[in-house]
DNA sequence: ATGGTAATGTGAGTTTTTCTCAAGTGTCAT
DNA sequence: ATGACACTTGAGAAAAACTCACATTACCAT
């Protein structure tokens, strides 16, 4: 059972004082008062009950057993700061994965990803679709970008991006028989929805003011897409209402392939970055504040 | 400036739970508690913003990054175990150098070191004569015996063997005219005495009630030697009356060389063993038990 | 010699770190 | 399911480390 270590805090005061051959710089290079480097080295030579310095006047001398134990704790030191270094330089250096939902990345990350890479280079990223569950099990990546709805997981740091606003959009000859009128025209159109977001028309609904059980029968009359991505692909193919959050359809808004006749709510999820355990705070940040600076911006 | 370096405790619950793969085990040898090592790990994850370990459900597995840090840091513990554990054996089988003023080696110590060493084997003990100054200043000396009166020096372990005991001796001729006289017929007689201990005579004549004016004359008209060695040669020559502690003179009195009319006095000195620093107090302790034991043993 | 400077050593009190205890959570095996 | 086992975590306690201020010692220039 390797134990028998002497305290290593004082070996390191010790390694420095040898090094430098002065209590003074020793504190000077470890941040500390001299007082405190004089402490450490003594509490080094009760621990093995001998003197590492002679003390000679002004200044310090290694004596033979200082000599001697400072050939391996100068040596072990350098393998100790080298190997730290490196892990540093390559966590530093590790390029930054994001997993992001599919429909988001196509539409909304993809366009934005040649100016993400020049306004931050140091990011080094790399994008990923996750289709499916939007925690990042995987061990290859450094943070998630989802819409989740509180309570946000305990394990692992969440940064809120934005809210998430959703709306109802159609291709726009079916907008156009919707557009000016009551919410109620929905009910006769065909609605499309996802299955992993079941809430989705509920809450619109809800906050627009139609009728509970009539929107459910409705949603049973229409169908339901395994993913975000397929349900805008039908929308978009005019085979009925869709309900989509506005920051994947924006682009098709902008170009009149989709149009929201009733606008959009804002729902109780939020858009947020899931950093994966060990994953730099600061980057985290970074790409955090771009994100929004860039869901803000007029663009 | 080499600096630079992660929290070093933290380092080294990393390399024992990295090497058992158990933060329990790793605990069990530290001997902390499994809470502890697990913050440490935390902590120095936190330093690096990686993850060290995966979290394999009921144990734990080393991460990329780990794996790496480990490397190094096993690599940097061997080295520091080995030398830490190479410089304690060189200090434990270090022989211990005993200085000795030479009166007291030669009298006493020399006949009783074939006993010492065969009681004592451990300690590999050499001696040395110190004439003059009782404390070492050179480096090879482990510790000093001497007959040293208060104030104890505070800058080095101090531990006190017995008391000092002396008294006039002279040899059989002269001792012929004084035992059974009172203790002023002393007066009559050359008296000797040592340079280094001009407090003697006047100690002992204070005890045995000698007038004091009349005994510094007496000495006036002795003789002074420069050394306790050459004092007792110049008694055991018939030369005069010497003052000289019981210690030293033990042989002579048991073999009748020299002879104390007016018995012996303690005065405030004591045989000390002064410690050099960085002399293991064990050894200390262990040599002045057998010294103790050898004063009050009949032998 | 004498005073100035520069270094280490140390006593006392405070701050910071580390540890323990106890409860919580998740996994595995029966 | 249930118990055993292993890691995590919050709160408070214990221990270590640090700072401050002063003491001590040696060197050096005047």
């Amino acid at each position: 059972m390797p134990e028998s270590l002497p305290p290593l805090n004082a070996l390191k005061a010790f390694e420095a004082a040898a090094r430098l051959g002065s209590v003074t710089l020793a504190a000077q290079e470890l941040s500390v008062t001299h007082g405190a480097v004089s402490r450490q080295i003594r509490a080094l030579e009760a621990h093995f009950e001998t003197s590492l310095f002679e003390r000679a006047g002004r200044g310090l001398v290694l004596s033979r057993h200082g000599r001697q134990l400072q050939a391996g704790v100068s040596e072990a030191f350098t393998v100790l700061r080298a190997s730290c270094r490196a892990l540093s330089r390559d966590i530093e250096d590790a390029p930054f994965t994001l997993a992001c939902p599919g429909s988001l990345l196509a539409r909304w990350l993809i366009p934005r990803l040649d100016r993400l890479h020049r306004e931050l280079p140091a990011l080094r990223l790399n994008v990923l679709a996750s289709d499916g569950e939007p925690d990042p099990g995987r061990n290859d990546i450094s943070a998630a970008l989802a819409f989740i709805a509180p309570p946000w997981p305990s394990d692992r740091q969440v940064i809120e991006i934005a809210a998430e606003t959703i709306g109802a959009v159609a291709a726009p000859d079916i907008a156009a028989r919707l557009t000016g009128r009551p919410v109620e025209a929905l009910l006769e159109e065909t609605i499309l929805e996802t299955a992993s977001r079941p809430q989705a028309w509920p809450q619109w609904g809800q906050a627009r003011g139609v009728e509970r059980e009539a929107l459910t029968r409705a949603r049973q009359a229409g169908q339901s897409f395994e993913h975000l991505y397929y349900l805008l692909e039908a929308a978009l193919a005019g085979l009925g209402v869709a309900i989509a959050p506005r920051l994947v359809i924006e682009g098709d808004l902008k170009s009149g392939r989709l149009v929201a006749p009733w606008g959009f709510v804002e729902t109780d999820a939020r858009l947020c970055l899931l950093l994966a355990r060990g994953t730099p705070r600061h980057s985290g940040e970074a790409l955090a504040a771009w994100l929004r600076h860039e869901l803000t911006a007029p663009a």
